[in-house]
DNA sequence: TTGAAAGTGAAAACCATTTTCAATAACTGC
DNA sequence: GCAGTTATTGAAAATGGTTTTCACTTTCAA
């Protein structure tokens, strides 16, 4: 039976719910695109391919969903140092989009994602978010791990 | 003998000459301002310092000097989510300002910097950078390490 | 001392994000 | 369904950190 169309069928209908926020046609569509494929989209990037479908979905209410969903700490809002925030989903409940970290690339702003080390890097992490935690007295929540470089296309082209 | 009161005397001079700019009283000044204290500072709050002694050093120069000094290195520039750019000086020649993270409050704002487990960190970047590098081609310069969370003070008041 | 080029301040422009506010849509209880 | 309550919305304006512009000044090598 194919899906039908209609709202309310999402993963994240719970956790919406749960929370008193109420399930719109703008979030709905937000949360599908930011859940079918690649992160690190601008608000502006989301808010073309979102209008693009949905015409009545405005660039006000993308940030303002992004800004929701943060708080529920459903997507990550990252910068990379080009001047505008990119978000990407969280992990899922289902292990969906699992955890990982980022290089940047400082000439053409590429981002790759990487989990190669993660578990080498998430036992340090745990390590140190306990020692740090308790030396100063710290109750850390999140973690953000980045490395800037050049990219392989743009060591080509040096 | 004391300092001469003539430009040209800081361990800066030579990185800066070499590389074919000029020194001029903003910058020094600026640089003077950033060896000298705290870090995290804001482009503002530069300015507002060094106007206080150098009535005319404009806000611009300081954005244009902060520009220079994080291409030669000499500065770092983070964001901590707070919306405006934090500057610090990079490790100096003989050790000042040791490399170190952050942990970020995000409640007040406050930025902790540490160093405890640095070694462990630093281990693991060197393998990590090591890694990255070879399997995505990816010729790695920096790394950012954040840490958000709560600070002592605002567990407090919650 | 002098000239070429780098550097500068003030004001204006930029531009990602936030705020405002009247209109609308989503839920709740009937 | 229906109405009432209230969250949510879009468009436009405002915000605010940063960058650009441009005519003027300073640096520095010759
Ligand atoms: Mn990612
Ligand atoms: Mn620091
Ligand atoms: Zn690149
Ligand atoms: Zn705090």
């Amino acid at each position: 039976m194919p899906m039908r169309n209609c709202r309310g069928q999402g993963w994240w209908h719970g956790k919406f719910r749960g929370c008193g926020y109420r399930l719109t046609v703008g979030r709905e569509a937000i949360l599908d695109l930011l859940s079918g494929g690649k992160g690190h989209l601008s608000a502006e990037d989301i808010y073309l391919k979102i209008h693009a479908r949905y015409p009545n979905v405005g660039l006000t209410t993308v940030y303002r969903t992004l800004d929701v969903l943060s708080g529920l700490g459903m997507v990550h809002k990252f910068d990379f140092g080009d001047g505008r925030a990119r978000y990407e989903l969280a992990q899922g409940p289902k292990g969906e989009h699992p955890h990982h970290h980022h290089l940047v690339c400082t000439s053409c702003n590429r981002v790759i994602d990487y989990t190669d080390f993660i578990d080498d890097e998430v036992e340090l992490l745990r390590r140190t978010e306990k020692g740090l935690g308790e030396k100063y007295n710290f109750k850390i929540t999140s973690h953000v791990i980045q490395f800037y470089g050049l990219c392989a296309k743009c060591r080509e082209n040096k």
